[in-house]
DNA sequence: CATCCGTGGGC
DNA sequence: TGCCCAAGGAT
C-alpha cells in the first residue's frame, strides 16, 4: 500500500480550513461541544452555534448547573435535539465523575452519554494529542476510494478503525494530523458527489481513479422522506416549546396539525426521550420549571 | 445489524 | 422541484 500519510500531511498544511476548534489553546470542552454539534450537521451551520454555546457555558460544570431545558433551547434549530440533552447529561457526568475536566482516556469518554466511537477518539486525539484512529464518514469514503478502489464505503464497521490505524505514522502529532487531514480531504475534495480529483494529493496512487472510477454501488440506504414524517412532527412540537417561555397547554400544541394521531405520537415519543415533560395537561421542556412538592408529601 | 432521529443548503 | 447529503449514536 502506498504511503498516504506524507501527502495528506503536506496537503493539510496548506489546505486546512481555519475553524474555531483548530485554534491553538482551544479547550477540550470546546472540542467536545463541537463534536456533538458536528454529528450529522454541516460545519457552516455549527460554527456560530458553537461560539454562542461556549460564550454561555465555558465549562462542563456551568452547563450542568442549568436545567436541560436551557440546553435544548440553546440548541435551537441545529437538528437532532437529543444531542442537546445528551450533551447536558455528558456535562453532568463530567462534573460528577471527572471533577469537571473532560476526560482524556478513550474508555472514559466512551462512557459519556452521547459519545460513541467517533466522538471519543476525536476528543482524545484533537483535544489531547493521543494517538488513535479517528474515523468518520469522510475518512471512510477516502479510504474506500484511495485504498479499496470503491466509489463509496460499505456499512460502518469496527474494521474501519483498523484500516485507519494502518496508515497512521508512529509520531502522536503526525498521527493526529493524518486523522484530521483524511477528514478534511473527504469534506472538501473527495466529496460524495463531484470529487475534485484534480487537486487531490492522493490522486497519483488512488485505487478508485486507477480503476477508472467504477460505480461500486452506494452501500448507503436512502434517507426516509422528511415531509409528513414523524420526525417533522417532533420537530414542530419541540419548536413550539422552545419558542414559548413557559409551559404550554396540551391542546394548544399544534391544534391544526394535519394528522392529530401523528402529533400525539410525536409528543409521546418526545416525552419518552426526555425532551419534553408532561403533567396536568401541560407540556414543557425538561426541568424548565421546578416541580411543586405535593401538599403533605 | 437496521432503523430511527432534524434541519437546511445545493444541485 | 424533489432528492441527496451532512465530523453519529442509541436501541
Amino acid at each position: 500500500m502506498p504511503d498516504l500519510a506524507a501527502p495528506l500531511i503536506a496537503w493539510y498544511r496548506d489546505a486546512a480550513r481555519d475553524l474555531p476548534w483548530r485554534r491553538p489553546g482551544f479547550p477540550a470542552w470546546g472540542t467536545l461541544v463541537s463534536e456533538f454539534m458536528l454529528q450529522q450537521t454541516p460545519v457552516a451551520r455549527v460554527v456560530p452555534h458553537l461560539e454562542a454555546w461556549l460564550a454561555r457555558w465555558p465549562t462542563p460544570a456551568s452547563l450542568a448547573e442549568d436545567p436541560p431545558a436551557e440546553a435544548v433551547r440553546q440548541w435551537a434549530n441545529l437538528g437532532y435535539p437529543r444531542r442537546a440533552l445528551w450533551l447536558h447529561r455528558a456535562a453532568t457526568e463530567i462534573r460528577d465523575r471527572h471533577g469537571g475536566v473532560v476526560p482524556r482516556d478513550v474508555d472514559a469518554l466512551l462512557a459519556l452519554t452521547g459519545v460513541g466511537d467517533y466522538t471519543a477518539r476525536a476528543v482524545a486525539v484533537f483535544a489531547y494529542g493521543e494517538r488513535h484512529p479517528v474515523v468518520d464518514t469522510n475518512t471512510r469514503r477516502v479510504l474506500a476510494r484511495a485504498v479499496e478502489g470503491r466509489s463509496q464505503p460499505g456499512a460502518p464497521s469496527r474494521r474501519d478503525l483498523a484500516a485507519m490505524a494502518e496508515i497512521l505514522p508512529p509520531d502522536d502529532e503526525a498521527a493526529a494530523t493524518v486523522n484530521a487531514a483524511a477528514m478534511e480531504l473527504g469534506a472538501t475534495v473527495c466529496t460524495a458527489r463531484a470529487p475534485r480529483c484534480d487537486v487531490c494529493p492522493l490522486a497519483a496512487t488512488c485505487a478508485w481513479r486507477a480503476a477508472g472510477f467504477p460505480d461500486t454501488g452506494d452501500g448507503r440506504r436512502r434517507q426516509a422522506r422528511y415531509e409528513g414524517s414523524d420526525r417533522q412532527a417532533r420537530g414542530a412540537v419541540l419548536k413550539v416549546l422552545r419558542d414559548a417561555d413557559h409551559e404550554v397547554p396540551l391542546e394548544a400544541v399544534m391544534p391544526d396539525w394535519p394528522d392529530p394521531l401523528q402529533r400525539d405520537r410525536a409528543i409521546d415519543s418526545l416525552v419518552s426521550d426526555g425532551l419534553v415533560e408532561a403533567s396536568l395537561g401541560m407540556l414543557r421542556l425538561p426541568g424548565s420549571v421546578s416541580p411543586r412538592r405535593p401538599r403533605g408529601a
